[in-house]
DNA sequence: TAGCACATGTAATAAGTTACATGATTTT
DNA sequence: AAAATCATGTAACTTATTACATGTGCTA
């Protein structure tokens, strides 16, 4: 298998390389382990899959962005084509990401099918509507609640980690969007009573 | 053991077949008119390129869900390779996006650079992520403008189209959210500013 | 010893963009 | 006559997920 050279890519887009160079700063990590650590944090504005991080791991060795962390021979562990690999971020993978947090970051033109679906929804009934509009709605609910036990949670067990103030602001924005879309379906549901009254 | 579950539910995937036909139940199209029609309404919540709308067109024919309409023989668009095409739906194809609108709408996992960014904000300098938020918010106060002014701009040209409640409940949902963006990234340059003069 | 969590990796496929090639029609 | 816009289409490429294959280590 060929393996892309990312060793000087001074390119403002963002690869899965950036994403596990950020989780490295915070210690050494396996593979998994970055994986595990996105799905708690970083999951509501960015994951990657195993088969993007693996290989992307290898290219970043490849490159001297991360070296694999020596695990003593007697340690089992340490051989095999299985072996599990601990990384560690170079000098190389600092800088990467230092200027990685300098490029301005670009929006993200995203999807939505409850807007999709509602924009055409003259050509079905107000209740089929609403039906949708309340499931959505229930599930920024419990995103909401879920945020909110997390801010708690966050706060008990990350005091005094400099990380803090930053992961802080991530959680809020999840909060305050789901919070903005509880409203803005509640406005709907009201509307799409109104427009089915008429009918 | 295990039967695998067989049941006939449709579809849930949303492909540019549902929405090029939702397009064409406003009337009779051309693929270049879909994508043009895309871009001034849809385009906060979906878009398709024309690497997807023709290729999709043509299996839609096929499928049946559209057919092309003829044009008069005297007219010089309807012959050679390149000939204009104007798709119209059939009532399969008006089945198939009244079956997809009942499809209860799915969540779709959605990426945001800054909030990467600022999770490992401890890596750089506040000032750093004050210039990047601080962009970041501008782009969006330009956007809740636009919307706005789409807003008074919808009700003077669609007064009395059946879709005109839609088209304004997803305009809303997009001014609604730059509205949150906007406010989110207000506290966060305060924070910001706060995490900068302890330093 | 069975089952689960840990762990690495590849191949197939899906999803989506971009660049290019082509040509007609309309406007300046 | 040039330029812009309308119009269709394909090929190459990038991006990302999913399913699969494989195996280790811990614990009930």
């Amino acid at each position: 298998m060929y393996l892309k050279d990312i060793s000087n890519v001074p390119d403002a887009k963002t690869t899965p390389v950036e994403c596990l160079l950020g989780l490295l700063s915070l210690g050494p990590l396996t593979g998994y382990q970055m994986r595990q650590l996105m799905q708690e944090s970083t999951a509501n504005f960015w994951r990657e899959s195993y088969g993007r991080i693996y290989p992307a791991l290898q290219q970043m060795q490849k490159a001297g962005l991360v070296e694999v962390e020596a695990l003593k021979t007697s340690d089992p562990r340490a051989k095999g084509p299985k072996a599990r690999k601990v990384y560690r971020m170079t000098a190389a993978g600092e800088a990467r990401l230092h200027t990685w947090l300098g490029v301005p970051p670009r929006r993200q033109g995203n999807r939505n099918e409850l807007l999709l679906k509602l924009f055409f929804g003259d050509r079905t009934k107000p209740e089929v509507l609403r039906a949708q509009v309340q499931a959505w709605q229930q599930s920024y609910i419990e995103d909401a609640q879920r945020y909110e036990e997390k801010l708690v949670h966050l706060e008990k067990t990350c005091a005094g980690e400099p990380g803090l103030p930053f992961w802080r602001m991530t959680l809020g924005y999840g909060l305050q969007e789901a919070i903005m879309v509880v409203n803005w379906c509640a406005a709907i549901l009201e509307e799409l009573q109104a427009i089915g009254n008429k009918n």
